[in-house]
DNA sequence: TTGAAAGCGGTACCAG
DNA sequence: CTGGTACCGCTTTCAA
């Protein structure tokens, strides 16, 4: 025959603790304990020494929902991003969650999945007080069809934004940014200074500003180096049509000279990077390749890839600050400001040296 | 001189309104007016009728920390995993997020970064309420603390855990896995099907469950196929050397007659790919391999990788099911199940074709 | 040093 | 059909 004692019990439900609890126990009132879990200077050691032991050993913590009521604010960000599955994307989320970490900050993650009506109801799924701002970089849909005031509704309401990336010039919000104008520029400098002549320019997001960007960049980089354009080497794809990046890529090929290809995207320059090594090409040799990327697979292809990075960690950390100093008021000037995220050339082995060849 | 018209001043701040505004608007009580907002059959449709259309033209959104105070349910979920750099782990998330979405939950993420302390600190910053349920794929260093307390207390305070691939066996809660040792299994058998004899085995998580299973699966696979098993083929290599798997590889060439790896990982199988390559063998017709994997690494290798996908999409998505079928009361027995995932052998040009094989 | 009470923004029960 | 009110858990002012 089993004995059953109470203490083997399993401790089901170790239901959560309240102030009020607290209070009875004590029989002192519920503004006691709270001043007292608060270290008040208003409460007597002895008072707030038992109560804060007791409210530990019983695990108590203080209801989210009732703080964030009460002061109307929830220490929680919310993130919105066109999908998770990107690595630039990823490492964005990464360096937000750092620093909002640090900061005793959540974070709520939606993803948007480049639709415009999804961030937009997603935007209003979390304004109504499950967030203290926003961070953004926004769908390609919203881009193209250009209607922002979900976000000027947003920061009207007051819940700051902080856009990235992908952002919306009109709207006054903080923004972080590279720039990708520049970083074209410095991209065809460094073809033509490792002997490239034929630089062709690939894009998969012709239609956003972003990819405007780096086309113009591109283009003023060609006339910075006395290169005459030529449009025939300058070739836009739907990023979605992945499956046939071999069979669009390949007339460029077989209808042009080129000795080297930029990128706007990874997987286009690996399949460059393919195609060029079936063509006969020796890369970095006779042919080089840059792509704009974050991704691994710039670190894992064969060769290796020379990319423009965008640090994508460094971007979400500076987003989180930026955001987190305007909702602790720590900048007092209600300016919007736009941090600039400095880029860099990763030189691997798609592109040949030129401090080789300076040297030589 | 320029006059002001308030009508052209911008809104500032248009503060979010609230029900008791509503209620003052329209001389009526607060209950009328929450009552006419959740649509009752207890109000007039004409009250109604102008109460929901104001509401709606003011933008007006209940307050989420009041009414999760008030209901004690937050409908959001708290994802906890090791990183989100790792394809596999940002395919849970997605998964996640959809049904999340589809059924009206939001999510909050945080990341263990492999750490035990951030894993328990994480825990315990949102067991406050701030979350009904969490989705968990356990830390590295909790997995070899065995240090299950954390999840355990959870459960015991009555919310409620999903775990998923990383899982505490010992914990009892609901789970998604899949069948690492049976997929182990399946590859021996495959390499031998196609010819191979001397199998390596590979791995980054030895110490791990998940890894065991792996190794497990390895072995029984080839004493199942009558092939020896030769401890000399199994090399065990930590994850964070990754910049020196190549000097940590090679050795197993050199010593070894090896004509296949099955590896945990895939990096490891990309340098795996590009070591038998600079051996001379010719892949995959003189030499296979199979790496565990979900990312895009593999479908972008030369050749590419054929791998074990864990469809890491749709764990996240049975987890996310499992876990609001728990919150919302669906499965009304209280006992935990455990829901495995099949694997799939995705054949890409790795490895040979077993069905050409057989017609041969 | 402690307690009472108002209120954060809602819900829901009960009374009228 | 409408209103009063107690509460969800906590903070904070004011009074004792």
């Amino acid at each position: 025959m089993k004995k059953v004692l109470k203490t083997d019990l399993p401790q089901q439900s170790m239901k959560k603790i309240t102030i009020k609890d607290i209070a009875s126990k004590f029989n002192v009132s519920i503004s006691t304990v709270s001043k007292a879990l608060n270290d008040s200077y208003e409460i007597s050691d002895k008072t707030k020494d038992k109560i804060q032991k007791y409210a530990k050993k019983k695990n108590y913590k203080p209801n989210f929902n009732a703080i964030s009521l009460k002061k109307r604010r929830t220490k929680t960000i919310g993130i919105v991003i066109p999908n998770m599955l990107s690595y630039f994307f990823a490492q964005i989320f990464k360096g937000v969650e750092k620093v909002a970490n640090d900061n005793g900050y959540k974070i709520i993650t939606c993803i948007s999945n480049e639709s415009y009506k999804k961030e937009v109801e997603t935007m209003e799924m979390l304004s109504n007080g499950s967030i203290d701002g926003f961070i953004i970089s926004i769908a390609k849909e919203t881009e193209l069809k250009k209607d922002y005031s979900h976000f000027e509704m947003s920061i009207r309401e007051g819940t700051p934004i902080v856009m990235f990336d992908r952002i919306a010039t009109s709207v006054g919000c903080d923004k972080v940014v590279v720039d990708d104008y520049k970083a074209a520029k410095k991209t065809v400098k460094h073809l033509v200074n490792t002997g490239c002549k034929n630089i062709a320019f690939i894009s998969t997001i012709s239609d956003m500003n972003v990819g405007k960007l780096r086309y113009n960049g591109y283009v003023k980089g060609l006339e910075k180096q006395n290169i005459p354009f030529n449009k025939n080497l300058v070739l836009n794809i739907e990023e979605e049509d992945y499956k046939k990046y071999e069979d669009i890529i390949k007339p460029l090929f077989d209808n042009n000279e080129i000795d080297s290809v930029i990128t706007t995207n990874e997987k286009i320059a690996v399949t460059v990077l393919k195609i060029a090594q079936e063509k006969g090409f020796k890369v970095p040799e006779n042919f080089s390749v840059i792509g704009f990327s974050n991704g691994i697979l710039a670190r894992h292809s064969s060769p290796t890839l020379t990319t423009v990075s965008q640090h994508g960690e460094i971007m979400g950390e500076a987003a989180a600050q930026m955001l987190i100093d305007k909702l602790e008021n720590k900048n007092l000037n209600k300016e919007v400001t736009t941090q600039i995220i400095k880029t860099d050339l990763v030189e691997r082995n798609s592109t040949k040296r030129f401090v080789e060849l300076s040297k030589a």
